[in-house]
DNA sequence: CTAACTGTATTATAACAGTAATACAGTTTT
DNA sequence: AAAACTGTATTACTGTTATAATACAGTTAG
């Protein structure tokens, strides 16, 4: 099951994404898969400290994506396959690879250029080739 | 001297983000140097077709890093020498770095992984290695 | 059935970012 | 000095995010 309590959130994107990319992380893992039940809009908010209505907004888009199974009064369900968890996998980090370079190219990059650049932030801070 | 004719705006991120990040990106390149004039505020935003005071924000937060020097009345003048142009250069591409380095970390991505990840999506759509 | 839970919908408020319109103040040019 | 430019400051509008209160509707457990 996913441990929302392990969820911590932070004030560099909206709750309702940190919540969405969660599942999806969660999903992706294998952490949860088709049939689990999520716990309810009001006992989540209660446990993140969020309003209800921030929670809805995930699960909305949760829903909208064909993740979650929602049916009003009864708990919703996650609703994805093996095959979808593996899409949703890819497209968590095919949608980051794709940030991630257009933000490269965007500062003028070469392709090599940023590999290298990577390679070296990867692991902490790069050595200074030029002040 | 800068080209803003040649900035093309996106509806991606603010705009006078991207006029902050296109004079750096001249000054990183050599295009303008310490004395150089820039355009008034109220020529560059009809040039762009955006408010002045977009282009005053992103002015004034040239000014507040000690790239441009501005006095009342007068046209703002570039104040950046040649150590100042590599130092920015340095921290466009550093930042881009860092920016995307961590946001590959979040995905769960291993350093080789995200390298992969770069390389393939560099030069268009990666090939499915997954459905 | 009833009570307590569940999801859903609506409306309102506040804070913030981005953009815009306008007025004010100083410089430059004539 | 006057006109035309320059930077600066204030205020306002818009959209997004987050929150909140409330009402309604369906399910589940007793």
């Amino acid at each position: 099951m996913l441990r929302f309590e392990e969820l911590i959130l932070d004030n560099n994107s909206p709750i309702y994404l940190q919540i969405l990319r969660f599942v999806k992380q969660g999903i992706a893992s294998g952490t949860v898969c088709r049939g689990d039940e999520l716990p309810s809009r009001r006992t989540l908010s209660a446990l993140l400290g969020v309003n209800p209505n921030t929670v809805q907004k995930a699960f909305r888009l949760l829903e909208e994506e064909g993740i979650l199974e929602s049916r009003t009064g009864a708990k919703s369900v996650i609703c994805t396959d093996e095959a979808a968890a593996a899409r949703i996998c890819a497209e968590l980090r095919e949608s980051d690879a794709r940030l991630a370079v257009q933000m490269l190219r965007e500062s003028g990059l070469t392709k090599e250029g940023a590999l290298a650049l990577i390679d070296r932030f990867w692991d902490g801070s790069p050595e200074r080739s030029n002040g």
